[in-house]
DNA sequence: AACCCTTGTTTCCAATTGGAAATTTTTATT
DNA sequence: AATAAAAATTTCCAATTGGAAACAAGGGTT
């Protein structure tokens, strides 16, 4: 029975529940189609197995695999795991999007003013840049850093990696951990271990816009 | 009820049956149990968000989120979708193990506008901002590109690692391999593989000024 | 202390997943 | 073609997921 996938359907059925907040909130957030199940066929494929086969080495039923290859159901996180680890792949190399390999061809990727892609938190706006390559050693962002009061500034943030702030315009009160605050203004940078505890507010009478690389 | 999550006893159970095939064939590719849970409750905080914010954020309802970061339900792949898409993670970034985070002693360096290290060229007036510190994952240029006649615009440059290019002032041509040179405005940005040849030139009257960040 | 409000957890249940087996389709062989 | 064997899909159903709502656990306020 060619029916629609279910959590197709029930995707367009929530549609309608959220559209709105959504929309208020993250204007650009949807879940796209994404074929799992072409990528999982190809990979089997590639190995040159059967469902039986690809069966034996991921402890998956048979008809679970078919299933999943038709793109039938959503597979449990699980399942992706056993996938995964079964046929010897990368999770990433699963998620990341097949798009033209690169081989040849440079990987390239411009963004232009304001055509990032929007992510709004309570507490800043950020807009990532260089979205469409995967796989990158830095993640830039353009943020909007909202004017706000410095005894509402946000919690420490500790991560990975390195990050580099460029102050655009306006001007942005810069906590670390180990460090007293230091106002940053446009055209002044900073470069700090994200390890640390670090927040960023602005001070600016209006918002400040900085530009934000992690690596 | 605070009982062993379902997707664990059942892997424990299929455990004995694929064990002898899957080490013949994949000895090695091992994905590690990873706490997804715990991941996407730091990458939540570190966002400063609540289950509520979150919930907006990604489509999934509150409970939803719980279990999932208290490892209670298995999430199906749309959901890990919806997730990653909501909070603006990639993907990859949800399975790579989080090497412990580094005891912080604190590393951060300011550079004020202006007062990087100067390094001229030909062709560029390089400014190297954060030099106090060294070993760093990426390297930050403020560069002036000086005005000039398209003709006699630089040899390509090749070398390692990415790059990105964010336009301040003025408009530049970045010209790379495989692709059409195409122009950059004030605000614009580019990510761009080092190998692939590349050079910069000033399109505007004056002067232009980028940030230049190499990984 | 009683109350309200916010955040996170748990319960309940309808909807979906995933396995076993049945069924259909494809491929190979006469 | 006809048949057998292999491979893939579908069906059926028990087990699990995911949403709504109830519940619990703080934080402030008055």
């Amino acid at each position: 029975m060619p029916e629609e996938p279910h959590f197709l359907i029930e995707e367009k059925q929530r549609e309608e529940k959220i559209r709105v907040t959504r929309a208020e909130v993250n204007a650009e957030s949807y879940v796209e189609p994404l074929e799992l199940g072409k990528r999982v066929r190809e990979i089997r494929l590639s190995q040159s197995l059967t469902l039986e086969e690809a069966s034996k080495l991921t402890g998956l039923a048979r008809s679970t695999l078919s299933k999943i290859e038709n793109d039938q159901i959503s597979p449990t996180f699980s399942v992706v795991t056993k996938l995964a680890k079964g046929l010897g792949i990368d999770m990433p190399q699963l998620f990341t999007r097949p798009k033209e390999a690169v081989a040849a061809t440079g990987r390239r990727d411009i963004t232009r003013l304001g055509e990032g892609k929007p992510h709004p938190t309570p507490t800043y706006e950020h807009e990532l840049l260089s979205t469409q390559l995967t796989n990158k050693k830095m993640i830039p962002y353009r943020t909007v850093v909202r004017a706000r009061s410095f005894d509402e500034y946000p919690e420490w943030v500790r991560h990975e990696g390195e990050e580099l702030l460029y102050v655009l315009s306006g001007s942005v009160l810069l906590y670390t951990e180990f460090y007293e605050p230091i106002e940053l203004m446009a055209g002044d940078s900073a470069y700090y271990d994200c390890a640390m505890g670090h927040s960023l507010v602005s001070t600016s009478a209006d918002d400040a816009v900085v530009l934000w690389v992690t690596a």
